[in-house]
RNA sequence: GUCCCGUUCGUCUAGCUCGGCCUAGGACAUCGGCCUUUCACGCCGACAACAGGGGUUCAAAUCCCCUACGGGACGCCA
């Protein structure tokens, strides 16, 4: 292991969005390149909208995606614990240090005293920082006030000076003194904000490397101002760009389909989400694009990472889910599968006279035509359950007048059928019969049997579905195809 | 409003650090063809971009400046 150590830190208000598990990927790829330590921290200190639950719901989608993590809640570190909630007298001291070194004070406006202040300002064309009130209070006065029994919040001293960032990927980011006022870094209720509890956290775990998204480079000046407060040395720092959705917004649910969870349902595969998301905002050296986890780890690096935003495409995700699809095994895909074809009815794995052999078969019959696992229920549909009304194009073809001849050919040959199923040589055997005798061949007797069978369903290859109807089901639906016609 | 970041085909991107190899390469999508007794897969091909304007230079997608547009931040959210 080397000395690097880089975290991710999501927020538990539920599934983990595809922006944040791409920032996740970027620090797993990087510490598993630099052959670091990958540190999972969970910052709850929005107690209104944590929840325990999404805890688990972060795990389980890390764990999906094989972003395995090497410290954090549950599997220990020496840095722990590794949810802010439980570090509060870490913080406590912190903030004590801060307030002694007369780096912060105490502040008692009220909230709806600074949203008044922050309107008037935006109104006046001033930018909304705070005005300063507390600032010279006098650490007695505001003791004494304390003891009285109101509850002041804790405000950290922005410096007068310009801020500079240096940021791997966008370089050195000089931020003007007056960029922001005095901010808030303990809530009366004594809970950290979040930029002063990333900073205690980061310092105190040796975090080498913040890795995370842009949204947050604004934040950064602040942040670096409290880590040369405290005394630690900050972090290197990497913004990595933002996801947006096809109108260039933000990506959020309103796009549609982007949490974890509802890419797993909808019958994604984790190396094809893990294999797309790598390639938004990174390009690997060799132009390649279809990596495996490993190979990702291995040309990964931040200075190819680049700094404008992307588009989330999915139809480029579907077209790499499916060829994902393709390189399984057919009975893995199979097994995917099975929960959808339950869902629709046509299957029932729970009982006896189940025939997983002949499931798989259908699946390998299936398989090239899949984008994702779900796209299997369509793409069955045929041998479950077939449609029970002719389309125009099938009726013109059963009219004439080979046809019929044609069919109750191959309605003789079933007659021969000596199994259940037939097989593929038995198949192409009694087309070759119905060949002979009807002196029929080519497209117009693939069409009758195909429109006497699968009824112009989208299908797979007919010398594959052929054998795979029982034969007494295929009869049945000849017999009644003949009447019609 | 103020500050910060960004801008190459519809989309993801290569090229930009170290200006000429760029009549700008690849991928998805789209369209066309081949393969196939259907669909799909696969293969081949076509369409399509340096935001705009000024500089610097023999030469600029690449360096500098301005403008426009987009995004982010300015919160007792993270």
């Amino acid at each position: 292991m080397s000395d690097i150590r880089v975290r991710f830190a999501p927020s538990p208000t539920g599934h983990i969005h595809v922006g944040n598990v791409r920032t996740a990927l970027f620090n797993y790829l990087f510490a598993r390149n630099k052959n670091g330590v990958f540190v999972l921290r969970i910052e709850d200190t929005d107690l209104e909208r944590s929840t325990g639950e999404s805890e688990k719901l972060i795990y389980d989608d890390l764990r999906w995606l094989g972003l395995n993590w090497d410290e954090g809640e549950g599997i220990g570190g020496g840095y722990g614990p590794y949810t802010q909630t439980a570090r509060a007298d870490t913080y406590r001291k912190a903030a004590e240090q801060l307030l002694a070194n007369g780096d912060a004070y105490y502040c008692f406006c009220s909230e709806d005293e600074l949203e008044a202040a922050r309107e008037a300002a935006l109104k006046s064309g001033n930018p909304p920082l705070y005005n300063g009130k507390c600032h010279n209070l006098p650490l007695s006065d505001a003791l004494k006030r304390i003891e009285n029994g109101e509850k002041p919040s804790l405000r950290f001293k922005a410096l007068r000076q310009d801020v500079i960032v240096n940021d791997i990927i966008h370089g050195s980011i000089t931020f003007p003194t007056d960029s922001f006022g005095d901010f808030i870094i303990v809530r009366p209720n004594g809970v950290p904000i979040y930029n002063f509890a990333v900073v205690v956290d980061d310092a105190l775990m040796n975090i080498t490397h913040v890795i995370r998204g842009d949204d947050h480079l604004s934040n950064t000046p602040k942040q670096a101002l409290i880590f040369q407060a405290l005394g630690y040395a900050p972090p290197v720092f990497a913004h990595i760009p933002m996801i947006l959705g096809p109108d260039r917004s933000k990506l959020s649910k309103r796009h549609g389909n982007t949490s974890v969870e509802q890419f797993r349902s909808d019958g994604y595969l984790p190396e094809a989400l893990v294999n797309y998301l790598a390639l938004l905002s990174w390009s690997s050296p060799d132009e390649e694009e279809i990596f495996s986890v490993k190979e990702l780890t291995e040309r990964f690096s931040l200075d190819r990472v680049s700094k404008s935003a992307a588009v989330f495409d999915f139809d480029k995700l579907k077209w790499m889910n499916g060829l994902y699809i393709r390189k399984r095994d057919i009975s893995e895909i199979t097994a995917l599968a099975v929960p959808y074809l339950a869902k629709a009815g046509y299957i029932d794995p729970d009982r006896a006279d189940f025939d997983m052999a002949r499931l798989t078969s259908i699946i390998a019959s299936l398989r090239d035509s899949l984008n994702i696992i779900s796209d299997i229920t369509r793409a069955a549909e045929v041998y479950f359950n077939p449609p029970q009304t002719l389309d125009e194009e099938s009726r013109d073809i059963l009219t004439l007048p080979t046809t019929k001849v044609v069919l109750e050919g191959f309605q003789a040959e079933l007659n021969n059928a000596a199994s259940e199923y037939l097989t593929p040589d038995e198949y192409k055997a009694a087309m070759k019969s119905i060949q002979k005798s009807t002196g029929t061949k080519g497209k117009p007797l693939y069409m009758a049997v195909r429109v006497g069978v699968t009824r112009r369903t989208k299908g797979p290859e007919l010398d594959q579905f052929i054998p795979l109807m029982p034969v007494g089901i295929l009869k049945e639906r000849l017999e009644k195809v003949l009447k019609e016609a």
